[in-house]
RNA sequence: GUGACUGUAGCUCAGCUGGUAGAGCCCUGGACUGUGACUCCGGUGGUCGCGGGUUCGAACCCCGUCAGUCACCCCA
Protein backbone atom coordinates (compact mmCIF):
# COMPACT_ATOMS: atom_id res chain seq x y z
CA UNK A 1 0.00 0.00 0.00
CA UNK A 2 1.16 3.34 -0.82
CA UNK A 3 2.36 5.69 1.95
CA UNK A 4 -0.08 7.91 3.04
CA UNK A 5 0.74 12.06 2.74
CA UNK A 6 -0.47 15.25 3.16
CA UNK A 7 -2.96 16.76 1.07
CA UNK A 8 -1.10 19.07 -2.03
CA UNK A 9 -0.44 22.16 -0.82
CA UNK A 10 -1.04 21.79 2.49
CA UNK A 11 2.01 21.79 5.15
CA UNK A 12 3.36 20.49 8.20
CA UNK A 13 4.93 22.50 10.38
CA UNK A 14 7.56 20.77 12.13
CA UNK A 15 9.10 21.25 15.89
CA UNK A 16 11.88 22.68 14.58
CA UNK A 17 9.36 25.39 12.72
CA UNK A 18 6.91 26.24 15.35
CA UNK A 19 9.22 28.47 17.43
CA UNK A 20 9.24 30.59 14.50
CA UNK A 21 5.28 30.91 14.14
CA UNK A 22 5.17 31.08 17.64
CA UNK A 23 7.35 34.06 17.51
CA UNK A 24 5.21 35.45 14.65
CA UNK A 25 2.03 35.17 16.63
CA UNK A 26 3.18 36.56 19.94
CA UNK A 27 4.09 39.79 17.56
CA UNK A 28 0.98 40.00 16.67
CA UNK A 29 -1.11 40.01 19.55
CA UNK A 30 1.60 42.34 21.19
CA UNK A 31 0.21 44.49 18.38
CA UNK A 32 -3.11 44.27 18.19
CA UNK A 33 -3.44 44.63 22.18
CA UNK A 34 -1.60 47.88 21.94
CA UNK A 35 -4.17 48.89 19.50
CA UNK A 36 -7.32 47.81 21.40
CA UNK A 37 -8.37 45.10 19.22
CA UNK A 38 -9.88 41.96 20.66
CA UNK A 39 -9.69 38.23 19.19
CA UNK A 40 -12.73 36.81 17.58
CA UNK A 41 -12.87 32.99 16.32
CA UNK A 42 -15.39 32.09 14.08
CA UNK A 43 -15.93 28.69 12.16
CA UNK A 44 -13.77 26.91 9.13
CA UNK A 45 -16.37 26.20 7.20
CA UNK A 46 -19.48 28.56 6.20
CA UNK A 47 -22.57 28.15 3.51
CA UNK A 48 -21.27 28.44 0.43
CA UNK A 49 -23.84 31.23 0.20
CA UNK A 50 -21.85 32.98 1.97
CA UNK A 51 -18.87 33.55 0.39
CA UNK A 52 -20.29 33.56 -2.90
CA UNK A 53 -22.15 37.19 -1.57
CA UNK A 54 -19.30 38.45 -0.18
CA UNK A 55 -16.50 37.96 -1.88
CA UNK A 56 -18.16 38.16 -5.92
CA UNK A 57 -19.22 35.20 -7.58
CA UNK A 58 -17.03 36.03 -10.88
CA UNK A 59 -13.97 36.29 -8.82
CA UNK A 60 -11.18 33.25 -9.42
CA UNK A 61 -11.72 32.70 -5.56
CA UNK A 62 -14.84 31.64 -5.75
CA UNK A 63 -15.44 30.72 -8.83
CA UNK A 64 -12.42 28.23 -9.04
CA UNK A 65 -10.53 27.93 -5.90
CA UNK A 66 -12.97 26.91 -2.97
CA UNK A 67 -13.20 23.89 -1.32
CA UNK A 68 -16.66 22.87 -1.34
CA UNK A 69 -18.99 20.13 -0.93
CA UNK A 70 -22.48 19.16 0.06
CA UNK A 71 -22.72 17.76 3.24
CA UNK A 72 -25.24 14.95 5.14
CA UNK A 73 -27.80 17.49 5.11
CA UNK A 74 -27.37 18.18 1.25
CA UNK A 75 -25.94 21.88 2.22
CA UNK A 76 -23.49 22.92 0.15
CA UNK A 77 -20.71 24.39 2.09
CA UNK A 78 -16.95 25.86 1.90
CA UNK A 79 -13.96 26.01 3.57
CA UNK A 80 -13.41 29.54 4.09
CA UNK A 81 -11.01 31.16 1.78
CA UNK A 82 -10.66 34.23 3.54
CA UNK A 83 -11.55 35.45 6.55
CA UNK A 84 -13.78 38.57 6.32
CA UNK A 85 -16.68 37.04 5.30
CA UNK A 86 -16.89 34.45 8.41
CA UNK A 87 -16.32 37.53 10.62
CA UNK A 88 -18.71 39.83 9.13
CA UNK A 89 -21.39 36.61 9.47
CA UNK A 90 -20.51 36.20 13.25
CA UNK A 91 -20.48 39.42 14.25
CA UNK A 92 -23.60 40.26 13.29
CA UNK A 93 -25.08 37.50 13.99
CA UNK A 94 -24.33 37.70 17.56
CA UNK A 95 -25.39 41.24 17.54
CA UNK A 96 -21.86 43.05 17.78
CA UNK A 97 -22.50 45.32 14.88
CA UNK A 98 -25.95 47.25 15.87
CA UNK A 99 -25.30 51.10 16.46
CA UNK A 100 -21.94 50.11 17.70
CA UNK A 101 -17.86 50.27 17.22
CA UNK A 102 -15.88 47.01 17.06
CA UNK A 103 -12.43 46.08 16.63
CA UNK A 104 -11.44 42.69 15.81
CA UNK A 105 -9.10 40.12 15.08
CA UNK A 106 -8.81 36.82 14.16
CA UNK A 107 -6.28 33.92 13.17
CA UNK A 108 -6.26 30.90 11.30
CA UNK A 109 -6.56 28.73 8.21
CA UNK A 110 -8.21 29.55 4.87
CA UNK A 111 -8.14 27.17 2.24
CA UNK A 112 -7.85 27.66 -1.11
CA UNK A 113 -7.39 25.21 -4.36
CA UNK A 114 -4.26 26.83 -6.46
CA UNK A 115 -1.42 25.84 -7.75
CA UNK A 116 1.46 25.54 -5.05
CA UNK A 117 4.30 27.71 -5.79
CA UNK A 118 6.56 29.74 -2.97
CA UNK A 119 4.15 31.34 -0.47
CA UNK A 120 1.35 29.94 -1.56
CA UNK A 121 -0.52 27.30 0.33
CA UNK A 122 -3.95 25.10 -0.13
CA UNK A 123 -4.41 25.68 3.36
CA UNK A 124 -2.50 28.91 4.50
CA UNK A 125 -2.66 30.70 8.05
CA UNK A 126 -3.91 34.22 7.78
CA UNK A 127 -3.70 37.19 10.65
CA UNK A 128 -6.38 39.77 10.31
CA UNK A 129 -7.97 42.72 11.21
CA UNK A 130 -11.33 44.14 10.83
CA UNK A 131 -12.92 47.57 12.19
CA UNK A 132 -16.71 48.08 12.21
CA UNK A 133 -18.80 51.40 12.67
CA UNK A 134 -16.05 53.89 11.76
CA UNK A 135 -16.68 55.98 8.82
CA UNK A 136 -13.58 58.23 8.60
CA UNK A 137 -9.98 58.10 7.02
CA UNK A 138 -8.64 58.20 10.43
CA UNK A 139 -9.64 54.54 11.10
CA UNK A 140 -8.13 53.25 7.44
CA UNK A 141 -4.87 55.29 8.68
CA UNK A 142 -5.05 53.78 12.42
CA UNK A 143 -5.25 49.79 10.87
CA UNK A 144 -2.66 51.06 8.03
CA UNK A 145 -0.26 52.43 11.20
CA UNK A 146 -1.15 48.76 13.33
CA UNK A 147 0.23 46.83 10.60
CA UNK A 148 3.21 49.15 10.05
CA UNK A 149 3.68 48.95 13.97
CA UNK A 150 3.81 45.09 13.29
CA UNK A 151 7.00 45.31 10.47
CA UNK A 152 8.76 47.51 13.42
CA UNK A 153 8.80 44.54 16.03
CA UNK A 154 9.32 42.17 13.52
CA UNK A 155 12.48 43.93 11.75
CA UNK A 156 10.85 44.79 8.39
CA UNK A 157 10.08 47.93 8.08
CA UNK A 158 12.65 48.36 5.93
CA UNK A 159 11.82 45.44 3.91
CA UNK A 160 7.84 46.12 2.86
CA UNK A 161 6.55 48.73 0.88
CA UNK A 162 2.80 50.48 1.30
CA UNK A 163 1.18 51.01 -2.31
CA UNK A 164 -2.32 52.73 -1.41
CA UNK A 165 -5.40 53.42 -4.22
CA UNK A 166 -8.74 54.90 -3.94
CA UNK A 167 -11.13 52.54 -5.89
CA UNK A 168 -14.34 54.17 -5.42
CA UNK A 169 -17.80 53.00 -4.27
CA UNK A 170 -19.43 50.06 -5.76
CA UNK A 171 -21.29 52.73 -8.27
CA UNK A 172 -18.69 54.43 -8.80
CA UNK A 173 -16.90 51.31 -10.41
CA UNK A 174 -19.97 49.84 -11.75
CA UNK A 175 -19.87 53.35 -14.15
CA UNK A 176 -15.99 52.77 -14.55
CA UNK A 177 -15.84 48.89 -15.52
CA UNK A 178 -18.62 50.15 -18.29
CA UNK A 179 -16.60 52.77 -19.78
CA UNK A 180 -13.54 50.55 -19.32
CA UNK A 181 -15.59 47.68 -21.28
CA UNK A 182 -16.22 50.05 -23.85
CA UNK A 183 -12.37 50.72 -24.37
CA UNK A 184 -11.17 46.97 -24.16
CA UNK A 185 -13.79 45.75 -26.76
CA UNK A 186 -12.79 48.83 -29.15
CA UNK A 187 -9.16 47.74 -29.04
CA UNK A 188 -9.91 44.06 -28.70
CA UNK A 189 -7.48 43.28 -31.47
CA UNK A 190 -4.42 44.78 -29.64
CA UNK A 191 -4.92 41.79 -26.58
CA UNK A 192 -4.52 38.62 -25.80
CA UNK A 193 -6.70 35.63 -25.09
CA UNK A 194 -7.07 36.39 -21.26
CA UNK A 195 -7.46 40.08 -21.54
CA UNK A 196 -10.29 40.19 -24.67
CA UNK A 197 -11.93 36.82 -21.73
CA UNK A 198 -12.03 39.89 -18.74
CA UNK A 199 -13.13 42.46 -20.66
CA UNK A 200 -16.71 42.12 -19.92
CA UNK A 201 -16.70 39.56 -16.94
CA UNK A 202 -13.79 41.26 -15.03
CA UNK A 203 -12.51 44.50 -16.96
CA UNK A 204 -10.46 45.92 -14.60
CA UNK A 205 -8.27 43.01 -13.95
CA UNK A 206 -7.59 43.82 -17.21
CA UNK A 207 -4.95 46.58 -15.67
CA UNK A 208 -2.71 44.24 -14.13
CA UNK A 209 -1.76 42.34 -17.36
CA UNK A 210 2.08 41.74 -17.02
CA UNK A 211 1.90 41.21 -21.16
CA UNK A 212 3.79 44.20 -22.02
CA UNK A 213 1.53 44.26 -25.16
CA UNK A 214 -1.69 44.78 -23.48
CA UNK A 215 0.42 47.31 -21.42
CA UNK A 216 0.69 49.18 -24.72
CA UNK A 217 -2.99 49.08 -25.64
CA UNK A 218 -4.12 50.46 -22.46
CA UNK A 219 -2.43 53.58 -22.39
CA UNK A 220 -5.12 55.89 -23.16
CA UNK A 221 -7.94 53.77 -21.37
CA UNK A 222 -10.43 55.75 -18.96
CA UNK A 223 -9.23 56.09 -16.13
CA UNK A 224 -10.76 55.08 -12.81
CA UNK A 225 -10.02 58.39 -11.09
CA UNK A 226 -12.13 60.66 -13.16
CA UNK A 227 -15.00 58.26 -11.88
CA UNK A 228 -14.71 58.60 -8.44
CA UNK A 229 -17.10 60.38 -6.86
CA UNK A 230 -15.91 63.68 -4.77
CA UNK A 231 -16.64 62.30 -1.18
CA UNK A 232 -14.31 59.76 -1.88
CA UNK A 233 -11.41 61.76 -3.22
CA UNK A 234 -11.80 63.97 0.20
CA UNK A 235 -11.50 60.79 2.17
CA UNK A 236 -9.07 59.20 -0.06
CA UNK A 237 -6.85 62.60 0.47
CA UNK A 238 -7.39 62.91 3.99
CA UNK A 239 -6.25 59.05 4.55
CA UNK A 240 -3.25 60.29 2.57
CA UNK A 241 -2.53 64.01 4.68
CA UNK A 242 -2.82 61.53 8.21
CA UNK A 243 -0.59 58.51 6.82
CA UNK A 244 2.10 61.80 6.08
CA UNK A 245 1.47 62.70 9.48
CA UNK A 246 1.95 59.67 10.82
CA UNK A 247 5.72 59.23 8.80
CA UNK A 248 3.70 56.28 7.17
CA UNK A 249 5.57 56.33 3.54
CA UNK A 250 3.42 55.16 0.92
CA UNK A 251 3.52 55.30 -3.19
CA UNK A 252 0.25 55.57 -5.17
CA UNK A 253 -0.72 52.85 -7.18
CA UNK A 254 -3.47 53.57 -10.01
CA UNK A 255 -3.92 50.08 -10.84
CA UNK A 256 -4.11 48.53 -7.58
CA UNK A 257 -7.09 46.49 -7.95
CA UNK A 258 -8.39 44.03 -5.14
CA UNK A 259 -9.36 40.58 -6.18
CA UNK A 260 -12.73 40.63 -3.34
CA UNK A 261 -15.72 42.29 -4.73
CA UNK A 262 -16.58 43.92 -1.52
CA UNK A 263 -13.71 46.25 -1.13
CA UNK A 264 -14.84 50.40 -1.93
CA UNK A 265 -12.74 53.35 -1.31
CA UNK A 266 -9.27 53.23 0.02
CA UNK A 267 -7.26 49.90 -0.35
CA UNK A 268 -3.69 48.91 0.39
CA UNK A 269 -1.19 46.86 -0.37
CA UNK A 270 2.21 45.61 1.78
CA UNK A 271 4.66 44.11 -0.77
CA UNK A 272 8.01 42.99 -1.17
CA UNK A 273 10.62 41.42 -3.82
CA UNK A 274 12.01 38.83 -1.19
CA UNK A 275 9.76 36.45 -1.41
CA UNK A 276 9.82 35.79 -5.07
CA UNK A 277 6.11 35.88 -7.30
CA UNK A 278 4.39 36.41 -4.11
CA UNK A 279 4.81 39.54 -3.23
CA UNK A 280 1.60 40.76 -1.33
CA UNK A 281 2.49 40.03 2.09
CA UNK A 282 -0.73 41.96 3.62
CA UNK A 283 -3.57 43.45 1.98
CA UNK A 284 -6.57 45.48 2.94
CA UNK A 285 -8.65 48.15 2.38
CA UNK A 286 -12.35 49.53 3.39
CA UNK A 287 -15.73 47.54 2.26
CA UNK A 288 -18.19 49.77 3.40
CA UNK A 289 -21.65 47.86 1.81
CA UNK A 290 -20.56 44.15 3.23
CA UNK A 291 -22.48 44.35 6.19
CA UNK A 292 -25.52 45.39 4.67
CA UNK A 293 -24.60 42.81 1.47
CA UNK A 294 -25.07 40.29 3.77
CA UNK A 295 -28.24 41.11 5.40
CA UNK A 296 -27.36 43.10 8.31
CA UNK A 297 -27.44 46.69 8.86
CA UNK A 298 -25.65 49.01 6.63
CA UNK A 299 -22.33 49.21 8.95
CA UNK A 300 -19.18 50.72 7.84
CA UNK A 301 -16.00 48.95 7.78
CA UNK A 302 -12.27 48.50 6.99
CA UNK A 303 -9.51 45.79 7.34
CA UNK A 304 -6.80 43.89 6.05
CA UNK A 305 -5.58 40.38 6.39
CA UNK A 306 -1.73 38.98 5.63
CA UNK A 307 -0.39 35.40 4.82
CA UNK A 308 1.71 34.30 8.02
CA UNK A 309 3.60 31.69 5.84
CA UNK A 310 5.27 34.73 3.45
CA UNK A 311 6.06 36.37 6.51
CA UNK A 312 7.68 33.65 8.38
CA UNK A 313 9.52 32.82 5.10
CA UNK A 314 10.49 36.10 4.55
CA UNK A 315 11.46 36.21 8.86
CA UNK A 316 13.57 32.82 8.14
CA UNK A 317 15.66 34.38 4.84
CA UNK A 318 16.46 37.77 5.95
CA UNK A 319 17.46 35.83 9.58
CA UNK A 320 15.21 37.85 11.90
CA UNK A 321 14.31 35.44 13.62
CA UNK A 322 15.93 35.57 17.14
CA UNK A 323 18.17 32.79 17.92
CA UNK A 324 16.00 32.65 21.90
CA UNK A 325 12.94 31.76 20.17
CA UNK A 326 13.83 28.40 19.89
CA UNK A 327 12.44 26.19 22.84
CA UNK A 328 15.23 24.54 24.90
CA UNK A 329 14.92 22.38 28.22
CA UNK A 330 16.90 23.47 31.07
CA UNK A 331 17.69 19.78 32.55
CA UNK A 332 18.16 16.42 31.24
CA UNK A 333 18.26 13.60 33.77
CA UNK A 334 19.97 10.80 32.90
CA UNK A 335 19.32 7.62 34.86
CA UNK A 336 21.77 4.57 34.70
CA UNK A 337 20.15 1.49 35.59
CA UNK A 338 16.84 0.35 35.21
CA UNK A 339 16.41 -0.15 38.89
CA UNK A 340 16.56 3.40 38.96
CA UNK A 341 13.33 4.28 36.89
CA UNK A 342 10.95 4.66 40.08
CA UNK A 343 13.45 7.00 41.86
CA UNK A 344 13.91 8.95 38.86
CA UNK A 345 10.02 9.45 37.66
CA UNK A 346 9.76 10.25 41.33
CA UNK A 347 12.43 12.68 42.04
CA UNK A 348 11.17 14.79 38.31
CA UNK A 349 7.70 15.08 39.62
CA UNK A 350 9.14 16.47 42.99
CA UNK A 351 11.36 18.74 40.99
CA UNK A 352 8.61 19.86 38.03
CA UNK A 353 6.12 20.82 41.31
CA UNK A 354 9.25 22.70 42.87
CA UNK A 355 10.21 24.33 39.46
CA UNK A 356 7.11 25.38 37.44
CA UNK A 357 9.03 27.37 34.89
CA UNK A 358 11.74 25.12 34.15
CA UNK A 359 11.74 22.33 31.82
CA UNK A 360 12.90 18.67 32.50
CA UNK A 361 13.36 15.75 30.43
CA UNK A 362 13.90 11.97 31.97
CA UNK A 363 15.67 9.70 30.09
CA UNK A 364 13.27 6.92 28.88
CA UNK A 365 14.07 3.69 27.84
CA UNK A 366 17.52 2.89 29.86
CA UNK A 367 20.82 2.91 27.60
CA UNK A 368 24.12 3.18 28.38
CA UNK A 369 25.85 5.91 30.09
CA UNK A 370 27.76 7.93 27.35
CA UNK A 371 24.46 7.53 25.51
CA UNK A 372 22.51 9.30 27.49
CA UNK A 373 25.10 11.77 28.14
CA UNK A 374 25.03 12.26 24.31
CA UNK A 375 21.40 13.29 24.45
CA UNK A 376 21.61 15.28 27.03
CA UNK A 377 23.78 17.52 25.23
CA UNK A 378 22.00 17.41 22.61
CA UNK A 379 19.14 18.10 23.95
CA UNK A 380 20.65 21.54 25.01
CA UNK A 381 19.95 21.65 28.43
CA UNK A 382 22.42 23.82 31.11
CA UNK A 383 22.20 20.96 33.20
CA UNK A 384 22.40 16.94 33.84
CA UNK A 385 21.40 15.31 36.88
CA UNK A 386 22.68 11.50 37.17
CA UNK A 387 21.14 9.19 38.49
CA UNK A 388 24.08 6.19 38.92
CA UNK A 389 24.37 3.78 41.62
CA UNK A 390 26.23 0.35 42.47
CA UNK A 391 23.48 -2.49 41.52
CA UNK A 392 21.33 -3.00 44.07
CA UNK A 393 22.09 -0.08 46.14
CA UNK A 394 19.43 2.41 47.06
CA UNK A 395 20.23 6.14 45.22
CA UNK A 396 21.74 7.56 47.85
CA UNK A 397 23.50 10.67 45.76
CA UNK A 398 22.75 12.15 42.48
CA UNK A 399 25.15 14.28 40.12
CA UNK A 400 24.48 17.83 38.73
CA UNK A 401 26.45 18.15 35.72
CA UNK A 402 27.01 21.48 33.80
CA UNK A 403 26.87 20.69 30.18
CA UNK A 404 27.08 24.59 28.69
CA UNK A 405 29.59 26.45 30.99
CA UNK A 406 31.88 24.01 32.37
CA UNK A 407 31.86 20.18 32.78
CA UNK A 408 32.16 20.08 36.15
CA UNK A 409 29.90 18.31 38.51
CA UNK A 410 28.84 17.88 41.42
CA UNK A 411 27.74 15.23 43.96
CA UNK A 412 24.20 16.16 46.69
CA UNK A 413 22.38 14.42 48.95
CA UNK A 414 19.23 12.88 47.04
CA UNK A 415 17.35 14.83 49.75
CA UNK A 416 19.28 18.38 48.27
CA UNK A 417 19.16 18.01 45.05
CA UNK A 418 15.65 20.91 44.70
CA UNK A 419 17.92 22.85 47.17
CA UNK A 420 21.28 22.72 45.11
CA UNK A 421 19.18 22.99 41.51
CA UNK A 422 17.87 26.17 42.50
CA UNK A 423 21.02 27.63 43.69
CA UNK A 424 22.46 26.77 39.93
CA UNK A 425 19.45 28.02 38.07
CA UNK A 426 19.30 31.12 40.36
CA UNK A 427 15.71 30.54 40.60
CA UNK A 428 14.40 32.45 43.51
CA UNK A 429 11.15 30.85 44.99
C1' G B 1 -5.93 25.39 -14.80
C1' U B 2 -0.94 26.02 -18.20
C1' G B 3 4.48 25.46 -18.63
C1' A B 4 9.61 24.20 -17.15
C1' C B 5 12.70 21.47 -13.90
C1' U B 6 13.03 17.69 -10.11
C1' G B 7 11.73 12.87 -7.12
C1' U B 8 17.83 7.20 -5.08
C1' A B 9 18.63 5.04 2.73
C1' G B 10 15.80 9.46 8.51
C1' C B 11 19.05 13.89 6.27
C1' U B 12 22.60 15.77 2.13
C1' C B 13 23.84 13.53 -2.21
C1' A B 14 26.89 9.97 -5.92
C1' G B 15 25.54 6.30 -9.47
C1' C B 16 29.78 7.19 -16.80
C1' U B 17 26.66 6.05 -23.06
C1' G B 18 20.66 0.62 -19.56
C1' G B 19 23.62 -5.15 -16.66
C1' U B 20 19.10 -5.81 -10.67
C1' A B 21 22.61 0.20 -5.71
C1' G B 22 26.94 3.40 -2.89
C1' A B 23 29.25 7.73 0.32
C1' G B 24 28.96 11.24 4.28
C1' C B 25 25.94 12.66 8.42
C1' C B 26 22.49 10.45 11.87
C1' C B 27 21.31 6.03 14.77
C1' U B 28 23.49 1.68 16.94
C1' G B 29 27.30 -2.41 18.94
C1' G B 30 32.38 -2.52 20.43
C1' A B 31 37.70 -0.75 21.39
C1' C B 32 40.19 3.44 23.53
C1' U B 33 39.42 7.49 26.98
C1' G B 34 38.09 8.70 34.82
C1' U B 35 32.65 8.29 31.82
C1' G B 36 28.61 13.33 25.39
C1' A B 37 34.14 14.62 22.34
C1' C B 38 38.29 12.60 19.10
C1' U B 39 40.27 8.13 16.67
C1' C B 40 39.61 2.99 15.15
C1' C B 41 36.58 -1.50 14.00
C1' G B 42 31.54 -3.45 13.12
C1' G B 43 26.11 -3.03 12.38
C1' U B 44 20.74 -1.44 11.26
C1' G B 45 18.42 0.97 7.33
C1' G B 46 16.46 1.60 0.18
C1' U B 47 11.40 -3.57 -3.95
C1' C B 48 15.84 3.82 -6.55
C1' G B 49 7.82 8.40 -5.61
C1' C B 50 3.92 5.02 -7.66
C1' G B 51 1.84 2.17 -12.04
C1' G B 52 2.44 0.45 -16.80
C1' G B 53 5.64 -0.30 -21.33
C1' U B 54 10.28 -1.21 -24.35
C1' U B 55 14.44 -4.76 -23.46
C1' C B 56 17.56 -11.02 -22.40
C1' G B 57 18.12 -7.20 -18.55
C1' A B 58 16.17 -0.37 -16.25
C1' A B 59 17.42 3.78 -10.78
C1' C B 60 19.02 5.17 -15.65
C1' C B 61 14.78 4.88 -22.18
C1' C B 62 9.07 5.69 -23.21
C1' C B 63 3.93 6.65 -21.34
C1' G B 64 0.78 7.68 -17.33
C1' U B 65 0.13 9.19 -12.35
C1' C B 66 1.33 11.44 -7.60
C1' A B 67 4.37 14.93 -5.14
C1' G B 68 8.03 18.99 -4.80
C1' U B 69 10.24 23.53 -6.82
C1' C B 70 9.85 27.85 -9.86
C1' A B 71 7.10 30.81 -13.26
C1' C B 72 2.20 32.10 -15.58
C1' C B 73 -2.44 32.93 -13.36
C1' C B 74 -4.46 34.45 -8.74
C1' C B 75 -3.83 36.41 -4.12
C1' A B 76 -2.36 36.74 1.83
Amino acid sequence: MAKLQAIRGMNDILPDQTPNWQYVEKCFQGVVRRYGYREIRFPILEQTQLFKRSIGEVTDIVEKEMYSFDDRNGDNLSLRPEGTAGCVRAADQHGLLFNQQQRLWYQGPMFRHERPQKGRYRQFQQFGVEAFGMAGPDIDAEIIQLSASLWQDLGLENYLTLEINNIGTAEDRKRYAAALTAFLVFHAEELDDDARNRSHSNPMRVLDSKNPDVQEALKGAPALVDYVSDESVIHYSELKSLLTQLGVEFTESPRLVRGLDYYNNCVFEWTTDSLGAQGTVCGGGRYDGLVEQLGGKPTVAAGFAMGVERLVLMLDSLGKIPEATAQVIDVYMVVVGGQLAGSAVLLAKQLRQRFPEIGLITHCGGGKYSNQMKRAFNSGARLAIVLETESEQPLETVKIRHLIDSGDSVSVELANCGDKLAEILSISE
